[in-house]
DNA sequence: TCGCCACATAACGATATAGCAACATAATTT
DNA sequence: AAATTATGTTGCTATATCGTTATGTGGCGA
């Protein structure tokens, strides 16, 4: 077996793959999209149902679909008439689920500072 | 001490979530901020220190930095005449370290299929 | 074959943001 | 105080992207 790994402490990110991580993270960076993720992670639903779910319209959820699926957050199957939808990295529900965490924290932080007096 | 917690099965997220998790998502998606945050993994720099660093211009970093200030990555102190800049907030470790593990995993798993043929 | 259904795509106006250049500000030094 | 240094801020242009309306398209039933 080739020896040979692990060897460089991984200093600086290449520009590409700076590029390539930004974009990840465009993708989630709109709550349209944030909430479609959010509905997919109860399961599977066809593209109306995340058209109905969102209170959006069919074109908008389409091209936001799109976005997240060029990102690799989700993919689709067709079945008959339908397209069905489901999340394909389960980087999404790890990622969201930090970021909430986080955001209680600061938000319980911030209020329990309140009392004092905030900088914000 | 209070009861009731951990009850409700975190069903959907409110619009107010949404857009403050869109917001901090939306920090990281930029190539520049991403370049900034992984030399601050390194340590403290002052703002002179990242300018060098990140080859660009002196007012785009301020400005980048301020987003990732406002977004809470980030933070700073004041020495002197110099502003010292550090990461705020360990999530930004994870996350990169996360996305650039899947962007890994994703990576290999598509040369090996170039064998095969591939579908991009 | 004709139309319909579920979805994708195109075209468009409105808003946001990256990067540059010029200027403003604060702390030090002389 | 004036000059200098280290950052922040503002105007500007170019580009990107959100959401809408209109149109295209593939699969199915009559």
């Amino acid at each position: 077996m080739p020896r040979k790994k692990k060897i460089e402490p991984k200093k600086e990110l290449s520009p590409l793959a700076l590029n390539l991580i930004a974009k990840r993270f465009r993708a989630l960076s709109e709550p349209m999209r944030l909430r479609l993720l959010n509905i997919l992670m109860q399961g599977e639903k066809t593209v109306g149902q995340l058209v109905a779910a969102s209170a959006s319209s069919q074109a908008n959820v389409s091209k936001h679909l799109s976005v997240l699926r060029e990102a690799g957050m989700i993919a689709m199957r067709k079945e008959g008439l339908t397209s069905i939808c489901f999340i394909a990295d389960p980087i999404v529900n790890e990622l969201c689920e930090m970021m909430c965490t986080r955001l209680r924290e600061e938000m319980e932080s911030k209020a329990r500072n309140l009392t004092f007096g905030d900088e914000a």
